[in-house]
RNA sequence: GCGAAAGUGGCGGAAUUGGUAGACGCGCAAGGCUCAGGACCUUGUAGCCCUUACCGGCUGUGGGGGUUCGAGUCCCCCCUUUCGCACCA
C-alpha cells in the first residue's frame, strides 16, 4: 500500500525517539545517571506520585516535562543535576482494588509501578533510578517507625481521644488537613465526627517554628506561604475563666479581644464541650436538650459548617459569672462553637463581635457597648464604607423602635470599669494581664492548626509500631525488631474493619516490658508519613543501619527545586516542614526547611462532556491519552507542545489542533538540518565573520531562550527557537549565505532545543558531526553586545503619536536622529508650520517632538 | 464577606525600571505543488476609513476618570472571572 508523506513523517519521528531510548538504555552513564553527591549541584525534585492502575494522561504530563527541561538545561550548562524517582506506593485505593478484585495490594501496586515507568521510560523523561524509592517497602517504611519510636520517646506521638473525621467511604479517620471542608480529601464523601481514640503526632508544638519559617520562603509562591499561615492561623488574645457558681466549677474562654470583656453578656459553649453533661444535669427539659446536643454532634461537617448554616442554641439555664463585671451571665450551648478550636468556650460581646451579635439578637441576649470609635464621623465612615479597614459597624433597628449597633473597630473602653477611657489595644493587654494576676487566665496565644491524626484503619499502609498490654499499657516496639512487617495475608472482605485486626499471627504478641500476652496495635500510618522524608531517603536510598546518612544529606539537602501541583500547598508541605524540624532536633539533618524553592506547575484544562473546561481527568470524562499522542506524534512533540501551552504557572487549556504547530516546528527543524547537508557543506564549519545580521540574530536567540530557561518561561523559550529555525531556513533559501553561519545556527538550534525535545535534538547532532551527547555538549554562550541589533529601529513621534520609523546606527546621537527625522517626509508633514514645544529622547528607542 | 491573581485579535498567548501593542503558534484566506489531500511550501491576517493602486488616517489592551511629551504597564473608582479562606472567638 502506498504511503503518504504523514505516515512517512511519522515513521521516521518515532524511529529516531525509538533509537535514542535504546541509546540512552545502553548508556546510562552518558546519558542518565548523575554523579554522586558531590557539594555541588542541584537537587530537583518532583513530588512523588503515586502509582494507580490508571495511565497517566496528558493531564499529568506537565510536571515531568518540565522538569525534564529544566532537568536537562541544568545539565547542559554544566550543573550536576540530582533528580531521582519513587513511588508514594501505599495508598487507599490498592486496598479497594484488593476488596473488588482479590488481587493483593503488594501486587496491584508493583504491576503499576511497572507500567509507570514504562510509561516516563516513553516520554524520554531523565531520572536517576539507582536512587529509586518505593514507600511500601520495609527497607523504606522501617524508618517510618523508626521515627515514630523517636516521636514517642519525645512525647511527640501521642495517643487521644478526641472528635476525628470520619469518612463512611473510606472506612477510616482522616486528619484535619485531609478533610478540609468537611469532606474527604479522596473520595469527596462528607465526613462525620467520631469520638476515637487515635494516635497523633503533636505538630501543634512546632506551630510557631513552621510560622516563623514561612518569613524565609522568599522562593515559594506568595499563595503558598499565605495558604500555610492561614492554616496555621495564629491567634493573639488571652485566655479568662468564667466561675459557674451553681456547679463550683468555671469555664475556660479564648478571647482575641479582652477588652471588651464588661460587654460578654453570655457564655457559649460547644456542645462537644466536657462541661455539657454536668450543665443539663437537673434541667427541666433535659431530655430534649441532650437530643439536640446530639444531633448537632452527629451532623456532617459539611452541613454544620455550610455558608449561613443557620446559628442554632439552647439555652442550659445556668448562670456564669463575668469575672470583670461581677455580674451573672446566661450559659449557653450554640452549633456554631467549634469544641476544637480554643477552649470549645466563647464569652459572647453581641455589641462588638457581629457572629455574637446576631445570636444575640435571635435569642435575646443583652447588647452592651463598650467600645467607642475614636471619633463620631470615624463610626459614620464605617457605617458608609462597612469595609476596606477591617473594622466593621452594623445598625439595626428592633421591633420596638429600639436601635442596635454592632462595632467590631478598635476604639475607647466605656462602661469596662477601672478600664474605662484605655484604648483598645492598650486594655487588651491591662485586662489580660489583669486576669493573669488574679489567677484566672492571662495572655494567651493560641492556633487553628491541629495536631496531626495518623492512624488509619486500613491494611495498606506503615504498621504502628506499638503494642497494647493490659498491664503494662501502650509498649513501644524495641528498636531491634523493627521493622514490624505487615504480613502478607489478610483477608480483604471490604466489610469489618481493619484487615489486620483479623490476622492473628500479627496482632497476637508479647509485651516487651512484661513478656505477657499482648496485642500490636493495627493501624497503620497515614501516607502523608511516607512522603515527608522520602526526599532524604532518596539521597541514601539503600541505607540499612539508618534512615539515610547525615552526611550525605548534607551534600545534596535541602532541595534546590521543588515542583508539584498546588493541591499539596498545606498537606504534603506543612507535614514536611513539620519533620524536617523533627528531624533537626533530632540532630539528623541541619536545616528546618526542606525544600529551597517551590514550583507550582498549573494545571491542564479541557472541555468536559458536562461543557465546562475543567481540570483534565479520567473520571471527567475530557482526559487525553498520552499513550496514544506518543504514538502517533512521538514523545517530541507532545513535549513541545505542553511547554508550549502557556505560561507553566498558570492553568492551561488543552487544544486537540494545537500540537499541529510543534508538530510542524521539530519536522522543519530535521528538514532544514538534512537540508543542509545534502549542500555537501562542512556541518561543523564556523561563520566567516562574527558580525552580521545573522549571527546578531542567533545570539539574541541564545539570549532569550537561556534567559527563558532560567525563568521557567519554556513557552517563550519555544516561541524563540522556532525564530531561530525561521532565520535558519532563510539562511538556507539564501544562496549567497555563509554556510559557516548557516552550519553554526543550526547547530546552536539542535543545542538549544534539547530540553524540550531531547531525542531529535540528540539525532540531529549527530547529524550535524556532535560526537558525544549534547547533555555533555555545553550550552551555547552569547556575546551580549552581539545580541543585540546593529541597527537601531526608532520610533519618531509628533506629540506623541507615531509617525515613522528610522533605521540607524546603534549609538546615533539625538542631533544626528533629528536632522534624519526632519529629512524623512512622513515627519516633515507634521512638523510644518508647527511650532516646536520639546524633544524627548529615549537612546536607540524613540524620538519624541512635541508640536503645538 | 475577606484575601490574592487575572481581564490584550476568531483562539492560546507575547510585550510591564512607562517608550513602535499583538512576538510565536493555532485557526482562517489566497496562491503554489499535486489525480487528490487532513501533507508540504509561499504570502496575508486587530478593527474601521480613504485610495484604481501606492501613500495615508482614525480607533484599539474589561468600563470610567487621572498623572505624563508618551500608559496594556502607574494612581483612583467600577464591572467580570478564577482561586484560596470563611461562624477560629
Amino acid at each position: 500500500m502506498y504511503r503518504t508523506a504523514t505516515t512517512m513523517k511519522n515513521d521516521e519521528i518515532l524511529r529516531i525517539e525509538a533509537k535514542w531510548r535504546t541509546r540512552w538504555e545502553a548508556d546510562r552513564a552518558a546519558f542518565v545517571d548523575t554523579a554522586e553527591p558531590a557539594g555541588e549541584g542541584t537537587y530537583l525534585l518532583v513530588m512523588l506520585p503515586y502509582p494507580s492502575g490508571d495511565r497517566l494522561h496528558v493531564g499529568h504530563a506537565r510536571t515531568y516535562f518540565l522538569t525534564d527541561a529544566l532537568h536537562r538545561f541544568l545539565r547542559q550548562t554544566g550543573v550536576t543535576v540530582f533528580c531521582p524517582m519513587g513511588w508514594d506506593a501505599f495508598g487507599l485505593p490498592a486496598e479497594n482494588y484488593a476488596i473488588q478484585k482479590g488481587i493483593h495490594p503488594r501486587t496491584s501496586t508493583l504491576a503499576n509501578i511497572a507500567a509507570m515507568k514504562e510509561q516516563f521510560r516513553s516520554w524520554g523523561v531523565l531520572y536517576d533510578w539507582t536512587k529509586e524509592v518505593t514507600t511500601c517497602e520495609p527497607e523504606y517504611y522501617r524508618w517510618n517507625q523508626w521515627f515514630f519510636l523517636k516521636l514517642f520517646e519525645k512525647g511527640l506521638a501521642v495517643r487521644k481521644k478526641a472528635a476525628v473525621n470520619w469518612c463512611p467511604s473510606c472506612l477510616t479517620v482522616l486528619a484535619n488537613e485531609q478533610a478540609e471542608g468537611g469532606v474527604c480529601d479522596r473520595c469527596k464523601t462528607p465526613v462525620v465526627p467520631r469520638e476515637l481514640e487515635q494516635w497523633f503526632l503533636k505538630i501543634t508544638d512546632y506551630a510557631e517554628r513552621l510560622l516563623d519559617g514561612l518569613d524565609t520562603l522568599d522562593k515559594w509562591p506568595e499563595k503558598v506561604v499565605t495558604m500555610q499561615r492561614n492554616w496555621i492561623g495564629k491567634s493573639t488574645g488571652a485566655d479568662l475563666d468564667f466561675a459557674i457558681p451553681s456547679l463550683s466549677a468555671s469555664v475556660r474562654v479564648f478571647t482575641t479581644r479582652p477588652d471588651t470583656v464588661f460587654g460578654a453578656t453570655a457564655l457559649i459553649l460547644a456542645p462537644e464541650h466536657a462541661l455539657v453533661p454536668r450543665l443539663l444535669e437537673g434541667h427541666p427539659k433535659k431530655a430534649g436538650l441532650e437530643a439536640w446536643v446530639a444531633s448537632v454532634r452527629s451532623q456532617e461537617r459539611i452541613v454544620r459548617e455550610a455558608e449561613g448554616a443557620e446559628k442554632d442554641g439552647r439555652d442550659t439555664g445556668r448562670t456564669a459569672i463575668n469575672p470583670f463585671t461581677g455580674r451573672e451571665v446566661p450559659v449557653w450551648l450554640a452549633n456554631f462553637v467549634i469544641a476544637e478550636y480554643g477552649t470549645g468556650a466563647l464569652m459572647a460581646v453581641p455589641a462588638h463581635d457581629t457572629r455574637d451579635f446576631e445570636f444575640a439578637k435571635k435569642y435575646g441576649i443583652p447588647i452592651v457597648k463598650v467600645i467607642e470609635p475614636e471619633r463620631e464621623e470615624k463610626k459614620e465612615e464605617f457605617l458608609r464604607k462597612k469595609e476596606g479597614t477591617g473594622d466593621f459597624l452594623r445598625r439595626e433597628e428592633g421591633e420596638d423602635g429600639a436601635v442596635s449597633e454592632c462595632y467590631t473597630g478598635e476604639g475607647r473602653l466605656v462602661a469596662s470599669g477601672p478600664f474605662s477611657e484605655m484604648s483598645s489595644s492598650s486594655a487588651r493587654e491591662a485586662i489580660a494581664a489583669e486576669a493573669g494576676r488574679r489567677g484566672i487566665g492571662g495572655p494567651r496565644v493560641r492556633y487553628r492548626l491541629r495536631d496531626w491524626l495518623i492512624s488509619r484503619q486500613r491494611y495498606w499502609g506503615t504498621p504502628i509500631p506499638m503494642i497494647h498490654c493490659e498491664k503494662d499499657g501502650w509498649v513501644p516496639v524495641p528498636e531491634k525488631d523493627l521493622p514490624v512487617v505487615l504480613p502478607p495475608d489478610a483477608p480483604f472482605t471490604g466489610k469489618g474493619g481493619n484487615p489486620l485486626e483479623k490476622v492473628a499471627s500479627f496482632v497476637n504478641t508479647t509485651c516487651p516490658t512484661c513478656r505477657g500476652p499482648a496485642r500490636r496495635e493495627t493501624d497503620t500510618m497515614d501516607t502523608f508519613v511516607d512522603s515527608s522524608w522520602y526526599f532524604l531517603r532518596y539521597i541514601d536510598p539503600r541505607n540499612s543501619r539508618a534512615p539515610f546518612d547525615p552526611n550525605l544529606v548534607r551534600e545534596w539537602a535541602p532541595v534546590d527545586q521543588y515542583i508539584g501541583g498546588i493541591e499539596h500547598a498545606i498537606l504534603h508541605l506543612l507535614y514536611a516542614r513539620f519533620f524536617t524540624r523533627i528531624l533537626k532536633d533530632l540532630g539528623l539533618v541541619t536545616f528546618e526547611e526542606p525544600f529551597s524553592a517551590l514550583f507550582n506547575q498549573g494545571m491542564i484544562t479541557r472541555l468536559s462532556p458536562a461543557g465546562r473546561v475543567e481540570k483534565m481527568s479520567k473520571s471527567r470524562g475530557n482526559s487525553v491519552s498520552l499513550d496514544q499522542l506518543i504514538a502517533e506524534k512521538g514523545a517530541d512533540a507532545v513535549r513541545a507542545f505542553v511547554l508550549f501551552l502557556g505560561p507553566p504557572e498558570k492553568d492551561a487549556e488543552w487544544s486537540d489542533e494545537g500540537i499541529s504547530g510543534p508538530e510542524r516546528f521539530l519536522w522543519r527543524v530535521r528538514g532544514a538540518v538534512e537540508r543542509f547537508l545534502q549542500t555537501g557543506a562542512d556541518p561543523e564549519a564556523r561563520p566567516a565573520k562574527a558580525d552580521t545580521p545573522a549571527a546578531r540574530a542567533r545570539h539574541i536567540a541564545v539570549k532569550k531562550v537561556t534567559e527563558d530557561f532560567r525563568a521557567f518561561s519554556f513557552h517563550t523559550a519555544v516561541a524563540h527557537l522556532m525564530e531561530l529555525l525561521n532565520h535558519a531556513a532563510s539562511l538556507l533559501g539564501d544562496a549567497g549565505a555563509d554556510a559557516g553561519e548557516t552550519a553554526t545556527t543550526l547547530r546552536t538550534l539542535v543545542k538549544l532545543l534539547h530540553p524540550i525535545a531531547p531525542h531529535l535534538s540528540e539525532e540531529m547532532n549527530e547529524r550535524m558531526g556532535g560526537k558525544k551527547s549534547l547533555l555533555v555538549s555545553g550550552w551555547p554562550e552569547f556575546d551580549p553586545a552581539l545580541a543585540e541589533m546593529e541597527t537601531a529601529s526608532i520610533a519618531v513621534q509628533i506629540s506623541g503619536k507615531v509617525r515613522a520609523e528610522l533605521s540607524v546606527r546603534r549609538g546615533s546621537s539625538e542631533k544626528e536622529v533629528v536632522t534624519a527625522a526632519e529629512g524623512n517626509p512622513a515627519v516633515a508633514r507634521w512638523l510644518e508650520g508647527k511650532q516646536r514645544v520639546k524633544t524627548i529622547w529615549v537612546q536607540d528607542r524613540l524620538l519624541n517632538i512635541v508640536v503645538k
